[in-house]
DNA sequence: CCCGGTAAACTTTTT
DNA sequence: GTTTACCGGG
């Protein structure tokens, strides 16, 4: 058959591209060949007449949606927007922000700023002091938007937590809005309360889409489901994939039953199972098939699959993490010599804290890698302070955003001044931004202050000018001119420095690309950075192993998968092994890092770890003592008498006193030599006792801030001429 | 108001 | 080991 929209599908995928009206529900096991079969049902509806701006298809990643839209386009078919929940739900809103009383560029607000925002509302309703932490508060809130729920449903007055989200709550909502910002949350909340307050809306939303697709079915809340079932009548020609198998953000309110029951929500549902794995080894897939086997929820489902029978997975349990990480890497050194390419070798781990001694391992073998996820690019601070900037030129509204730079670079506008200048203006009914403008209200702060509030009045001013002359970019510009703050961020005199330059030359070049290839400006720019993640930033330097928690591997798929840190109370995670479900949640993380991989899968484990400062004995996870015992193998190190890492904490604790001794003597201009970083010369020490630290300067250039009493330095002389 | 120093908390998982 | 928040002197 050579249309290659049918080409090379089995007979269970050929039905779910083909199937035709009506809701269809397909259950796509690991490696069955899902992405194919979405990308290839688009091109085919594409191909039959359906304009693409009649289809509305939904992921949970950009990358995800990228891959997607990049594939159909393979397939011959148009380019096809596939999106976000998240940002499709944002560019509708834009649209009809107004209907809810938002201005048209809302701010987008990322769970950083949402801190902020009620950081500062606990301070007004003087409930901080308290000792409640506005993150844990604001999770809180966000766990009870994602269920449908409200404070009523928490066990109530147990905690100071949950009182306090009882006051916050309502004043959240109108500070939010009187802020002109939504949540992450509030994008999926808001859509869906236009569409249920305003049904002729409502109703032109679903004569548009008159295709809906919602890939990772299996990870949808209950706003999302609502939000289907409004844009989706029952008989609608909705389709679903999923997995139930690969359910793994029940912590974010993603709800199973979505899709254990979504035949009996869509009466007449084609459901459509793809159980042919084309991906791994039968080793590796009875491996996962097993132990996902030992929980009690499921749906009826079972992979096969023709490949050939494969390596068995590699067990290996060692001392500590140094040598956990260190036989990796040895291995890993081992696949190259066999003509492995990096690229199609990973390393999951469940949080991301267990990187570090990997990281340090494959950094010593001189390995190249790549750490998936962790801080994003635009979560920096001098991303994050220049984006707030810009943010207020298209929202003067947002006080959060203005309150983080009011005072950055530091112009001597100090806390108080910000306070009695944003009391004023909320008399006038004004925004920070807006007081700031306002000369009559400067009066009231010190001299120095009212001349730098004058001054960062005509900047923003300027910047606003320059927006709508010379777009986003432009807009950048002038704050980088006004403020000069590349030249705050880059003399710090750390060794980020160098850093700070180089993403804030990025960011430049990002927004001035921005604006070649778009027409939103400004407005649109900050929209759409605020939804991407660590993830979508793929820099291209080569072929390099990938490092990323298990969450961030879904969906991806390597030859050579190493699964560390498979001890009880870290995979499963300790806080979840007190349910049924929590467990359940994490034996399917298990399935979905096992099946991730293609040909070989390692799994480690650690009889002691360093956890938060202490070492502790560790047993090894549940989940490994499920894996058949035919499938899997103890991988023999070559580290037979394995050489204990020096700093692995024997030099202080066997022979403490010495080591003590040592630290007092550490002073500036010292040259000292540190078991990891080599040597270096003592800049400054500071502090006393036992968090007394230095920061040393190493041969590498780099200085580092190290405790005395962990570092183990060792003076090697009294070279002070540096 | 700013900065340096000191102490304490911190580690699920993410749009 | 790292990072952040708070406190007190200049």
């Amino acid at each position: 058959m050579s249309d290659p929209i049918q080409k090379d599908l089995n007979e269970q995928q050929a039905a779910a591209v083909m199937h035709g009206r009506g809701p269809l529900m397909v259950l796509a096991g690991a490696g069955s060949g899902k992405t194919r079969v979405v990308t290839r049902r688009i091109a085919r509806l594409l191909r039959e007449g359906v304009r693409g701006s009649e289809i509305l298809a939904m992921t949970f990643t950009n990358k995800a949606a990228g891959e997607m839209a990049h594939r159909v386009q393979d397939l011959g078919g148009p380019f096809v927007r596939i999106a976000t929940f998240h940002s499709a739900c944002a560019r509708f809103l834009r649209a009809d922000a107004a209907l809810l009383g938002y201005p048209e560029h809302f701010t987008i607000y990322d769970t950083y700023d949402r801190d902020s925002a009620i950081r500062s509302l606990l301070e007004d309703l003087g409930l901080d002091r308290l000792k409640v932490k506005p993150s844990a508060v604001g999770s809180t809130i966000s766990r009870l938007k994602n269920t449908c729920m409200s404070p009523q449903d928490l066990a109530t007055g147990s905690s100071d937590l949950a009182r306090v989200v009882e006051q916050v709550w309502q004043p959240y909502r109108d500070r939010m809005k009187q802020l002109g910002a939504m949540d992450f949350d509030d994008l999926l909340l808001n859509f869906l309360k236009l569409l249920r307050e305003h049904p002729d809306t409502a109703e032109q939303y679903r004569a548009r889409f008159s295709w809906i697709l919602v890939d990772e079915f299996q990870d949808t809340n209950r706003v999302q489901y609502d939000l289907l079932r409004e844009l989706a009548p029952k008989d609608g020609n909705v389709c679903v994939v999923g997995d139930p198998d690969q359910s793994i953000y029940g912590f974010r309110g993603a709800e199973i039953r979505n899709i254990l029951d979504f035949e009996d929500d869509y009466p007449g549902t084609t459901v459509v199972r793809l159980e042919q794995n084309y991906r791994s080894t039968a080793v590796i897939l009875r491996a996962a098939e097993t132990v996902i086997a030992n929980n009690k929820q499921r749906k009826h489902k079972r992979l096969r699959t023709d490949n050939e029978e494969g390596q068995p997975l590699y067990l290996f349990r060692a001392a500590g993490a140094a040598e956990e990480a260190q036989t990796i890497a040895d291995r890993i050194h081992g696949l190259l010599g066999e003509d492995v390419s990096l690229d199609e070798i990973a390393i999951f781990y469940r949080t991301h804290w267990l990187s570090r001694s990997i990281e340090q391992a494959l950094k010593d073998k001189g390995i190249p890698y790549e750490i998936l996820g962790g801080l994003s690019f635009f979560e920096r601070r001098e991303i994050k302070d220049l984006l707030a900037y810009l943010r207020v030129l298209v929202n003067p509204l947002d006080d959060v955003s203005m309150e983080r730079v009011i005072n950055v670079p530091t112009r001597g506008i100090g806390k108080s001044s910000v306070d009695k200048l944003k009391r004023a203006g909320h008399e006038a009914g004004m925004s920070l931004r807006e007081a700031v403008g306002e000369p009559s209200l400067h009066a009231i702060v010190p001299p120095k202050a009212r001349k730098a509030l004058q001054q960062l009045a005509a900047v923003l001013d300027k910047a606003q000018a320059a927006t709508a002359s010379l777009g986003a970019h432009g807009a950048l510009a002038a704050i980088l001119e006004g403020t000069d703050y590349l030249n705050h961020a880059t003399s710090l005199g750390d060794p980020e420095d160098i850093a700070r330059e180089e993403n804030i030359q990025e960011l430049v070049s990002d927004v001035t690309a921005f604006d070649e290839k778009n027409e939103e400006g400004l407005g649109g720019y900050l929209q759409h950075v605020s939804l991407l993640t660590s993830q979508d930033r793929a820099q291209d330097d080569g072929p390099r192993v990938q490092m990323m928690t298990v969450h961030a591997a879904k969906g991806l798929e390597f030859d050579h998968v190493f699964l560390v840190g498979l001890d009880e109370g870290v995979f499963p995670s300790m806080r979840s092994v007190d349910t049924e479900d929590g467990i359940e949640e994490e034996r399917r993380l298990m399935y979905v890092a096992i099946t991730r991989g293609r040909r070989t899968v390692f799994c480690s484990s650690a009889k002691e770890r360093m956890i938060n400062g202490q070492t502790d004995r560790m047993q090894p996870s549940r989940f490994w003592k499920e894996l058949p015992k035919d499938c899997v193998q103890a991988y023999e190190s070559k580290w037979h008498s394995f050489e204990q890492e020096p700093d692995s904490g024997e030099a202080w604790s066997v022979d403490p006193d010495p080591g003590l001794e040592a630290t007092v003597a550490i002073q500036r201009g010292l040259r000292v030599r540190h078991d990891l970083f080599g040597n270096g010369v003592v800049r400054s020490v500071s502090g006393r006792g036992g968090s007394m630290r230095a920061v040393v300067r190493f041969l590498d250039g780099v200085e580092r801030e190290l405790i005395l009493e962990y570092a183990g330095l060792k003076v090697v002389d009294h070279g002070a001429d540096w």
